[in-house]
DNA sequence: CCGATTTAGTTAGGATGCTAATCAAATAGT
DNA sequence: ACTATTTGATTAGCATCCTAACTAAATCGG
């Protein structure tokens, strides 16, 4: 991640802008007042994560399965390219998920190859005592740094 | 990281804001979109680094070593809270560039637990050759991007 | 059809981060 | 001055991510 405390100052964006004059120290500057605010986020909503014993990917494979109501299951590799997370990481996360009881895997009905990957309740419920708890903590996240 | 391409949906966020009044649905949009854009960014520059046979963290490490010219070396603690980056990591990251030449360690005059970093010639070098590059990707995301 | 390619998922190996525990040196309290 | 605590750095163990290589199933082209 990228939580620097101390950004790079001023005068030293000013003395690359002066080089290269494309460049805005005040876009870098933002960008990087940007990055650090997701870190910090991440951070704290990581902490909320752990202590309902979930991790950011797991808690965000639960809530990628309940989130199209349409969809009741994906594939391990829609899940992939939706997260933006490797395949393999979503095998292993799915699979603990799955010893959990949260999710379940069913060979999926047209391809052999594929996996579908279903909410069961328990996850359900643990997202559902989740989620009000990460809405707010963004929420009032914002509200302290805008 | 937070590479979620599908990000909740506004009905979702709608959903919950009506539940808690004092939730806005912006606030909390924003938040996953700011996040979203972070990790985009990060894994530009995390390609940049690797290139250039450097990490995030050993990138920072020189950038923090270089930007105090009244401060030519930092101790391993400094370098963690500055960066907010485990101490552990940094005693790693420290001796990786320290066997690659790009920094030295002596130990602190003062204290005989502490251990001073020194930006070598090679690190400075090094550094000075990726933070065009580094500031320019900042700044043509960000242009890109806003 | 049938070999060649692509796609889905997994396994293997490596990088990087964390916390907890440890060791040594410095500091604080009596 | 001496014990107890704190602080700086390291080690050990674990979690989580990645890419590359692999297996098996599906699809494509002749």
């Amino acid at each position: 991640m990228f939580f620097l405390k101390e950004l790079p100052t001023a005068e030293m964006l000013d003395r690359y802008a002066a080089q290269y004059q494309e460049m805005h120290p005040t876009h870098v500057a933002d960008a990087l007042t940007m990055m650090r605010q997701a870190s910090l986020l991440l951070r704290e909503l990581e902490g909320l994560f752990s202590k309902a014993g979930l991790s950011q990917t797991r808690f965000l494979v639960l809530m990628m399965l309940d989130r199209e109501p349409d969809r009741p299951n994906l594939r391990i590799s829609e899940l992939s390219d939706r997260l933006d997370i490797s395949k393999p990481v979503i095998t292993t996360t799915v699979k603990s998920l799955s010893d959990d009881g949260y999710v379940s895997l069913q060979p999926n009905e047209f391809d052999g190859r594929a996996k579908d990957v279903l909410l069961e309740p328990p996850g359900k419920a643990v997202l559902k005592s989740l989620l009000p708890k990460y809405f707010m903590t963004i929420n009032d996240f914002m509200s302290h740094h805008t």
